[in-house]
DNA sequence: GTGCTGCATTCTGTATACAGTATGCGAACC
DNA sequence: GGTTCGCATACTGTATACAGAATGCAGCAC
């Protein structure tokens, strides 16, 4: 048996690197709403920990975008303007548009296989009372996969930092991101991937992505 | 007189800011070799600081690629492989091409002519003594004109965390990077920006991105 | 009543203290 | 002689203590 592969469950998770897991859930899940105030006493009294890790999670968050440090040393969940969202999904889509090109070259048949069955599935039983769900666990996965079928793991670990930014405004906006729409949209890019053809991914992911922004930019403007 | 200007100056960077920003330069020039073990008890004594902001400061530096933390608790300047260099170089032509790319539409044309000017001067003077300072100042000047004229924050913060990496393994062949060549690699994307052509401006930006890629690697090869 | 000043409170940033864990070396045993 | 166990040391991760800065409120002046 391979020992190795137990070191992680040995070693468990750093405080620092769970107290960031913890609140980043909480930001993108909108437990902790945009522009909260994030105070270290309180914060860690809740979470029953010391404000040495606390405040080494706090500026992890901010260098991932979610934590904005105010002027007068005051930390806050992040807000973002309608621009701010158009800069991230920018560079988003450059991202992910570069790894679809690479993975369209290098994804394995058994993944194009399995994400093909379960966007078929979705497809044919859209009207699953799970739906919702399943087809968000299905979006995550199909990212991931090309992210990871790009073959370059820093490319996918920008990718991973920039979908945690997207989530955090899918629940700012309070409404479910257009799953239907994105699931055809992922059709497209399926069908490029399976074909081999690198540049026709990229624009598949790119015309994606493009269409995402324009849907939370549109729920943006409406709840404003 | 707007007093607001002041703010920064006003509030000094605090400590975990400069402590990062020295080891940054320390580990970029090479003063810090890659590999090396950073103890923070001997890194603290050395920098006259406690160890709290040390260990904030080392965390970022993680963050931003140049440390490594070892499974054991230890923290080592990160060591890149020829793998590692062509996956950041990889991420780094996405960002920077799509730079240029948005930059040919928005670059304001005193920009373009100040690049232009250094551009010329330094094809003209090449023989003076401070020749390679100067073209390693325009080269900076050059990609964070361009990575500024994106228009796009965010897209410029993650071009410059980049820059860092590749600085710093700059310094790792031990070699001068080939800036006669840069330079002329430079032309060919100011003639794209100046003439508007947002793909000719990719394009030439991946070329020249692609290039300095080869001759980093060639370099790594040959000290290996 | 309105606005300024000074003090009390609170919070952040940094230093230090403490506990648990890894490491390296020497001694004992095979 | 080589290997292994155990201890001393050193280092890391977390908590707490302390100092300086910001905030808010009360009291005073106008």
């Amino acid at each position: 048996m391979n020992v190795s592969s137990l070191k992680k469950s040995l070693r468990p998770l750093s405080l620092v690197d769970s107290i960031h897991a913890t609140l980043l859930e909480a930001i993108v899940s909108g437990q902790l709403p945009h522009g909260s105030d994030l105070n270290s006493v309180t914060l860690a009294k809740q979470l029953e920990v010391s404000r040495t890790p606390l405040r080494e999670a706090l500026r992890l968050l901010e260098r991932d975008g979610l934590v904005h440090q105010e002027g007068n040393h005051k930390a806050r969940v992040a807000k973002f303007s309608a621009d701010d969202i158009r800069e991230i999904y920018e560079v988003r889509l450059q991202l992910e548009a570069a790894a679809a090109e690479r993975a369209a070259k290098r994804i394995a048949p058994n993944v194009l296989a399995e994400l093909r069955a379960v966007a078929d599935e979705l497809s044919r039983r859209n009207r699953d009372v799970d739906w919702c769900e399943k087809a968000i666990a299905y979006d995550l996965r199909f990212h991931e996969a090309i992210a990871t079928a790009s073959g370059n793991n820093r490319l996918r670990n920008e990718i991973r930092r920039y979908r945690l930014l997207v989530r955090s405004f899918c629940v700012l906006t309070g409404r479910r991101p257009a799953l239907q729409q994105a699931l055809s949209e992922h059709i497209v890019i399926l069908d490029a991937l399976e074909t081999r053809r690198p540049a026709a991914a990229r624009n598949a992911m790119a015309a994606h992505i493009t269409a995402r922004l324009e849907e939370v930019l549109k729920q943006v403007t409406d709840a404003a």
